[in-house]
DNA sequence: CATGAATGAGTATTCATTCAT
DNA sequence: CATGAATGAATACTCATTCAT
């Protein structure tokens, strides 16, 4: 029974694979079912089997996608070992503009749904094995840096949707400037929004944390 | 002719109203350009007269009620007289957020697009008078309360940016949580982010200044 | 499966008459493709699953037509026996006047496009089966009396667009008159159109009756 | 007055020159009396005061163009002064194929209605005055040569049928063979058309000098 | 005479979805 | 389970024609 089993996520992977170089290409309006099963190779039935509609098969895609892309952040966490948590989400968020910056598709798919892709499902029972639960690594980071944070998710939401934001439109449009030229002040504006949700912190002492005068 | 012309005029806003009421109530991806023409009394070919097609009345649509959001608020900045820099931009991100709230329809159509209709609007020619430019007002603001910056427009570009992509996740799908509970989250982190980009303050100081020790 | 291909087959044959007898009764230019679906009783996706637009099913309307027409005259020349080539010729053009006459839609239809029916898919590979080789009965024919001819296909060429050409004219506007009265000039025509291009019969001799040598 | 007659010419002429040029740029069909006004410089109503619709202006360029190339053929006649009526008929041939050859949109505009331009105005009143009358040229050079024939108008009928049918498809599609290649068939067809045609040489006879009794 | 804004019937074409095989 | 032929509602867009100015 393995074998028909495997052939069915098989399938669902083929179809995953080719929906999303088609909206990627084509964009997500302009791409139909009728591309996507050709290309794929499968019968237009087929897709019904699979998915609901145009936007589930997007939806899930969406989640998918993110789920990879912080999947892939957290491994590099793991392997430059940031001295400090603020450092962690800078990393996290350079290496997401990084790879934002050479994936077009993935970028139009995200859009400015990052924190979405995160939050929406972090909470969720249904969501699929293969997505990453991201949710859960940034609360061992935070733990590991021994942050104490009123409200973490607040935090991390507020980070998504600052970085997807922003990322998007300086990528997509380079409105108001280039991404390159936008990072330092984003960086900047992480850094002041860790301190701001950070406990032990009141406004004043978080510099001597990060910063240490003397 | 005058009368022409303001004939003209009249026509176009009709169009510009209709669609907007149109997609409130149905959305934009299932209004259609007859339901539009329909609506607004006019014949079909009347709509292409005036406009490309759907997106671009729709765009054009974004500008304009962006335009209007952020003059309305100009107004209540006038009138609230607000002590500080940190007070005004809180006071137009709280004005902005309880329109959006009162609004689902102006929200779904500028979804996370709040800083386009200003940025993207700010530095061009074409953009019809109607449209207010609000980045004329926010300098204006700047230079009253003699705040110095280095990039204002990328602090600004940061705050629409965080505003309107907090704003419709919490109003919109009340995720993570809703827009009063994120509300005083956001004013801090507001708050930090117009420190950040201020000159007079590198980081260190910048507590100092905003809430002066004893 | 015979039994889908066989219906794929009977309902292009369908749209194929449907569309012969609208093109007929109220030109093509005046036939849109609902009126040939409405007629056929079949979805209006279903005509773009056989053809790509109403030129494609014209095209292919006339070269199935002008086909069936040559074949049908090649019958009445097994029938009739002419005893000679020239009979032969004039025989099949009064055959294809005579249905032309009867048949306006037909006429129509093939214009003055006549040569293009038969020289134009006499050397391709992608003819429809349907479709009647009549050049390969007409070098039968030619070869029969022992004709011997430089340039058979030109030969048939101007027959063609002589016959075509002219008909047309007579027939649908009777100008300069009608093809009865046309006729028996066509004849002639046609007859020292074949010895010209008759090879026993040089130029010479030809020349000798017109402009007398000494 | 003249003044504002001569203005109105000049508009009539404006809108055939323009209509011919995109004719020929983008075809008949797919030229928009828009696209005729918008280029001319002139407002859309008033072509409707100078044509009926696009067809009319269409049928009347043709009769204007193809009167103009028999007219430019006429005078090439004066020049060269060919010594007898079959080279007359061979001039004419080779001048209006070589027009042909060398304008496309003059080509696709006549098509196959070479002998409609010239017949079907011949015999009319309502021919504009621009128009000229070729018939009248032609009967004065059968008349020159003292050629005597019985149909002369059935004998220029099927000449400019033939010349136009022929040269059409070769030019156009190079089917079956270039215009280049077929031009001494046609010659050669056409020496015999004329001389089938013409009194002296009667039905009875013809045949004998075919197929010679002695 | 000239204009060009307005019209709206008309048309081609698409595409998600179903269901018999 | 898989297929892909058939469907037909839905829609965007065109363009000849009119008529008030």
């Amino acid at each position: 029974m393995g074998k028909v089993e495997a052939n069915k996520i098989q399938k669902k992977n083929t179809l995953f694979a080719t929906a999303f170089e088609l909206f990627h290409e084509k964009g997500f309006a302009r791409t139909t079912i009728s591309d996507i099963v050709n290309r794929a190779g499968l019968a237009k039935g087929t897709f019904y089997l699979y998915f609901k509609d145009k936007y589930d098969i997007r939806d899930k895609l969406i989640i998918h996608k993110t789920g990879q892309l912080l999947a892939a952040s957290h491994h590099e966490l793991l392997k430059k070992k940031p001295a400090s948590f603020e450092e962690s989400i800078l990393l996290v968020a350079d290496f997401v503009i990084e790879k934002l910056k050479q994936d077009r598709g993935l970028l139009a798919l995200i859009t400015k749904n990052l924190s979405w892709g995160v939050m929406g499902t972090a909470f969720q029972k249904n969501v699929p094995e293969e997505s990453v639960r991201f949710y859960d690594y940034y609360l061992e980071i935070l733990n590991r840096y021994q942050i104490s944070c009123t409200d973490p998710e607040l935090m991390l939401f507020t980070i998504l949707e600052l970085v997807g934001s922003t990322a998007c439109s300086c990528i997509l449009y380079e409105q108001p400037v280039s991404i390159d030229a936008y990072k330092p002040y984003l960086h900047r504006v992480l850094r002041s929004t860790i301190r701001s949700f950070s406990k032990n912190q009141d406004m004043e002492e978080s510099s001597h944390n990060k910063t240490p005068a003397t």
